[in-house]
This record gives C-alpha cells, structure tokens and sequence, in this order.
DNA sequence: TGTACATCAGTGAACGCGCGTTCACTGATGTAC
DNA sequence: TGTACATCAGTGAACGCGCGTTCACTGATGTAC
C-alpha cells in the first residue's frame, strides 16, 4: 500500500496549501512584495503566528508558488514541442494548450507573469531558473528535429529560449482577453499564431 | 523669448520632480503596489502631507512615470526602424541603441519591465497604451519599406508588435547583464541580434 | 491494549512602528491698483 | 514704485489602524514500552 501521512503531517500539509490558495487568491490584484502575512492567514483563517510554521516570509511562500506554478509544466512542455506534427499543426496545438492552461490556471499565470520582473528577488531568481530549464528542454527537443541539422549549439538555445519568451508573451495576452469577448480570445489565438509561424519561417531559412 | 514660469511655478515643478526620481530610486528593489506615500517625500526631504500637491495618490505618481520613461521614446523607435541602412545594420543599431537606453536610463527600463504585469491596474493600462502606441509606429514604418508589399494589415501589426515585445526583452535582459561583466553584456547583445535577424528572415519569406 | 511522556501545529496577547489621510496653519509669491 | 490683498506650496500635529515578530501556551497526535 502507498505510504500514508501521519495525521498531523496530513493536516500541516492541508493549512500549507491553504495558505498558499489564499496568497495566490490576493495576488490577484498587487503584487507579492505588498502582500501580507496577517492578510494572508486572515483569508484561511488561522493566525497570524501560524504561518511562521510554513513559510520563513512571504518571499519564501512566492518560491513555493513558483514551484508549484511551473514545476509540473516542464513535462507538457516537451511533449508539446516534440511531437511529430505537421509544423503548422504543432503550432495550432502549442496556442490551443496556452490557452487550455491560462484558463485552467489564471492565477499561477498571473502570479509568473508579474513577478517575473517583479520586486522580490528570490521570487525573481526562481522564476528566471524554472525559464531557463524550459529553454534549454526546448532546445533538446529541438535538436531532435531534422529542421535543426547544421545548427549550432548556441543558436538552437537562441530560439528554443526565443520560443519560450514567445509562449509567455502569448499567455500573458489570453489572460488579459479572459474577461473579454469569445471574438478576442480568438484575435488573440490567431496573432500569436501567425507570430509564431513567422518564427517557424525564419528558423527554415536560417541557414540559407 | 521663451515664456518663464513664476518662481512659484518653477519651484513646484522641481518638487514635483523630485518626488518622481525619488520614487524611481526606490522602486529599484520593490514594487509600485508597495511603494510607501511617506517613503517617497521622506526620501525628497518635504513634510508627506506635500505629496497630495503634486499627485493623488502612489498610482498617480505611477501613470506620470510610465510617461516620463515612454513619451519620449516615439520619435527615437520611428527613426530606429525606418533607417534606410542594410537590414542586419539596421538590427545592429536598434540593439545598440537599447543597449545604450538601459545604460542611460536603468531606472526607468525596470519600472516598465516591473510595472507592465505589476500590481496597478492605471500603471499596467498607461504601459499597454503606450506599448500599443509603439505597436502602431513600428507598423507604419515597417509599411513603407519595400519588403511589406503584399502584406495585409493584420500581419504588418502583428509584426510590429513582435519587434515591440522583442525589443523590451532584450531591454530587460541587458538590465540583468548591467551589473555583470562586458562579456555576459556582449554575449546578451549577440544573442537579441541573431533573434531579431531570425525574426526578419521570417519576414523576408513570409509570403513564399 | 494501555500508559506515560515527547512532539509540535496552531493560539492569543503583547510590542513598537510606520502607514495614509485630515486639518488648520504659515509665509513667500502673485496680482490689482 | 509701493501698498494691500489673494493665492497656494509646503508644514506639523493628530488620528486610528494594521503591520511583522516575540513569547509562553495548549492540546491533539505520535512514540516507546
């Protein structure tokens, strides 16, 4: 049988990921280097002097949530970029999965989004960490491609890391288009579509 | 001769400005959203109840901000991009020309990276105008060159934005590389060359 | 199975502190004659 | 040029409030026998 939890690690882990609910739920509308420890113990309803038992600071809570934002993205992110499509239609599924995911996950979006050039640096180093991972899975999926013979190194890194600025740029583009129209979301789709078969074109011709 | 303001006048708009590069400085290790009212006139040396002379509040000091570090960059873009050089020389100077932007004005280049996904909502909408602003100059310039025939409007803006978003990554990994070495600053510079020429081979083909 | 002790997640009172905003004020600058 | 009044940028005291952190605590859970 699997191993189960004690009940008191059962329910110290349910309170931590209370508490990191609450700060994403307030992150919403400022940013974590304005976010309070009472206001967040205040949301789940514990006290104040709880949170010491979870977090050294609200630094330390927003590496967790970059953790728990990008940490189970890099899988999907290899498959998306490795199968065996049609280029156009990889492209298709890369936007539609984007979109799948900022609508599943606003907030973690949201939370990467802003804080990616945000004031606290930990939270900051994090981030930049768990990107640079993404560009360089990208990469290695990248060179697998027959398109890439004759690439050097430095240049499929290049456009791996240029893809995945690309992908952020995009999902940052669906969350503002959440609130709006149906009809936006789709301008915002086919946009960043086409950007990213322009992208696709270049890397084709690159070497001519 | 030119209109003088009254010493009243002038002595405003010097506090006024003090107030604006005090917040500048402070805003190098946090965020707008955290940003204290008390803080900034402590910083200036005038008692805080003088702030509310000047602006309404710390997201109105934000929005005249966003102006001070975006207005007057639209002619500079214009002439950037419509520079009737070779095209790679083009890129040359557009990167050294954000090289040298960053190095003159850091301060400014991380308010905008912070504050474009930041935690104020009127600082993110002046951003997202002014960036749009650029999104539509780079588009009309990128009309009259040769290479555009053929292009539908859509695609010209779509373009453009993509050289926007571009050359505001590139801004914000120079910022990271100012406090390293020469190397790592050159080594940024060739690596947001080679994107942006990848980017422009995409263009050169769009229409094959 | 029952007992005696250890652990430790969460409590609640207390602290000193800086915050944003109000208000009536002062005194230099501006204006009208 | 001089005078009398108006304007208004900046002041300083006062307010109520929420903050982060400390500390000794409690009582449910865990462990050893």
């Amino acid at each position: 049988m699997s191993h189960t939890l004690g009940i008191r690690q059962a329910q110290k882990q349910k309170t931590r990921q209370s508490l990191l609910d609450a700060a994403l739920g307030l992150l919403e509308e400022q940013s974590l280097s304005s976010l309070g420890l009472r206001e967040v113990t205040r949301a789940v309803g514990v006290a104040p002097t709880a949170f010491y038992r979870h977090f050294r600071s609200i630094a330390d809570l927003g590496v967790a949530l970059v953790e728990e934002a990008l940490g189970s993205l890099h899988p999907m992110i290899r498959t998306t970029v490795s199968t065996a499509d049609d280029h156009d239609q990889r492209i298709e599924r890369a936007i539609e999965l984007i979109a799948g995911h900022v609508h599943a996950y606003p907030a973690h979006v949201r939370f990467i989004a802003r804080e990616r050039h945000g004031g606290v640096q930990p939270v900051r180093e994090a981030i930049r960490d768990q990107l640079a991972r993404f560009g360089q899975e990208v990469k290695e999926e990248l060179a697998k491609d027959p398109v890439s013979e004759g690439w050097s190194d430095d240049d499929l890194l290049m456009l791996a890391n240029l893809y995945v600025d690309q992908m952020l740029i995009t999902a940052s583009l669906f969350l503002e288009a959440q609130e709006a129209s149906d009809e936006e979301r789709a301008r915002v789709a086919q946009v960043a579509q086409r950007q990213m078969r322009l992208i696709s074109t270049g890397r084709h011709h690159w070497l001519d």
